[in-house]
DNA sequence: CTCATCAAGGTAACCGGTGTCATGTACTGT
DNA sequence: ACAGTACATGACACCGGTTACCTTGATGAG
């Protein structure tokens, strides 16, 4: 129960202290500049003097010092995570899937949440990646669209792999979501549930993933021959407040509409509220479609069908791409790089009445 | 569009790379030494000299490179959470807060989501802080009643914060969050509404928060001259499923309880739907109230009453308390350490019919 | 007036690794 | 048998700071 417990005095031997690269080249009897090049992989040593001191450094369960590294190296081995998603399941999975591209390295995951807004946001940016000498950074959306971060990243020559909704850049410096198809499967849920009055909500549409969520929505709804009015087109804040007001204002069109797809679960757990509200049953009297599958779509009643995306495996790829470029340098260049929105039809979603 | 742009080539001077305490010192006609005095505030630097050393930093936005400084002070400037709460909303709160403690100081987050079932836990622990040598580490729960981790940390001589549900360690290295309040609070709110027919589903009692939220409730009921009868004690697993499961059991009861206190939000959903499935209304049938406060219970119908823990200020307190130990060499020793749960009041709740 | 004391700052080694380049060996080819 | 080359390794400076220890001039006590 205390603290700071006195450690029991250390006896004559290195008793606590963790073995440094000297010890190591001590005992296998070589300078550790060949130990350092065992560390790194280094070609040009004899298999028989790797096996000797690769033996050394398991047994004495040496680990190099990341900090004394990374001096050296002029970089460190952080991987930062900056984001502005306001979206905790969201930031999570990805936090996990990056952490699990990192399992087995030596990398670690620095986080720095961000307000694009903010004035100091470039400068800040700028100091944390240059002062940490981040080995790499991971960008979500939206920060993976702002090009005056991708510039100060490219100035201070910091690697970076952004994910977004479209190709903004090189392969090997994107993780591509393709939200447009998952906007393109709701409508072809809803169209094949026989609807015909289909209504959106979007997302801010500065955002990406809402335009291309919206595009794709159209989009399916052309396949069946159908449009978009304008008075079933409603840009909201992906917010649950904004999507409850979006939602109130489109049921009460005449005639309303018999489906809602929303940009994402928050704003369809709005619509909820709204159906409430104005005495509607769902899926009786209105579909809803959500976009995100958060924990959320499995606790709303109805269940809410949902359009998921593999969030933590984009986190992982996104960090892969990062650590793939010491690896083996640039080795398989086209890593998997794209990755697409399923469908999760829940009891949020039944074919019109009549 | 290109993710790697060519720089421009640097002119002459040092374009583009960052001052060292090397620049500083000589455009101040001092010894880097001295330069180091400034930047770790040494008293013994002539104040003149300190301004005109201060000022060129300031000029040249100098600031010292965290990996050399960490090297030589044998300790690093990342501050680590580990976790293995999967509740996102509670890590995302917690991390949110840690870095507004950090803010403006040269220290960043490392965060580090954690299996204590698994069989290299402890080792995966020492490894992580010993090699990146931890300034410290904050410890929300379950990890901080991990007593074998917190031996493990005394052991490599790495400071934390432990935040629990009951004073386990020194002030100042804690954070106390008095769940057991906020089960009382539960209790009077729900007796004071006139039930006397409550029941209680709670998380696994091995996690100290569950115990702690139990007890508090318990005590809650004797001051209404209440108790808890053992058929409506229940104990699940924090999960949703459980919670289903235990309500199911619950209201299938005769007499079933009027009200139910759940140990998190979860299980209260958990509760809705056994409700739902039951055929009872809620408030009108069962009364719920939740723990935690997520934005499910916002998003939930009926809103749903919860005890709510400031997770965020516990985060930040935590990691504030981590700081102090250099800031001010143990200064204000004792910092508040203590939060105490507030009951939020919503539709969920109301008073027992007839 | 001398010596101890202290503030203010400098010097050099060190933290734990890596880069560069030199050196020594063992094969090649002729 | 001998230069030429490729491989394997070591010596040493360096990354950008800090610690430990030393010097210096000023001040005060005896």
């Amino acid at each position: 129960m205390i603290s700071r417990k006195p450690r029991p005095d250390s006896e004559g031997e290195r008793r606590g202290k963790r073995p440094t690269i000297n010890d190591i080249a001590r005992l296998a009897q070589v300078s550790k500049k060949t130990v350092s090049r065992v560390i790194n992989d280094s070609p040009f040593v004899r298999e028989e003097t790797r096996e000797k001191i690769s033996a050394i450094i398991k047994e004495l369960g040496f680990a190099p010092d990341p900090q004394a590294r990374g001096l050296a190296f002029r970089r460190s081995f952080l991987i930062g995570m900056i984001y502005d998603n306001p979206t905790p399941q969201y930031v999570v999975n990805m936090q996990q899937g990056i952490l699990d591209a990192m399992k087995g390295t030596s990398f670690e995951l620095v986080i720095r949440p961000c307000n694009r807004q903010d004035p100091h946001f470039l400068a800040d940016m700028r100091a944390f990646v240059e002062r940490q000498k981040l080995f790499g950074v991971v960008l979500p959306p939206s920060v993976s669209e702002d090009e005056r971060l991708i510039q100060v990243l490219d100035e201070i020559d910091c690697p970076y792999v952004r994910i977004a909704s479209i190709a903004l850049d090189e392969p090997d410096a994107m993780v591509v979501t393709h939200d447009h198809v998952g906007g393109m499967e709701a409508a072809r849920h809803l169209t094949r549930l026989g609807h015909t009055r289909i209504a959106h909500i979007s997302g801010p549409t500065l955002f990406r993933s809402a335009h291309e969520r919206r595009r794709g929505f159209t989009q399916g709804l052309a396949e069946a021959g159908l449009k978009l009015p304008k008075e079933f087109d409603r840009e909201a804040a992906y917010t649950f407040e904004s999507g409850v007001e979006a939602a109130a204002a489109l049921l009460a069109l005449k005639p309303r509409p018999t489906a809602i797809f929303c940009g994402n679960d928050e704003m369809a757990a709005g619509v909820y509220k709204a159906a409430r509200d104005a005495g509607l049953s769902i899926p009786g009297d209105v579909s809803v479609v959500g976009f995100d599958d958060s924990a959320m779509a499995s606790r709303l009643y109805p269940l809410l069908t949902s359009v998921k995306l593999p969030i933590h495996d984009m986190g992982e790829m996104a960090a892969a791409k990062l650590i793939a470029r010491t690896r083996e340098r640039r080795a398989h260049v086209q890593e998997k790089t794209e990755v697409v929105p399923e469908l999760v039809a829940r009891e949020s979603s039944a074919a019109p009445k009549g």
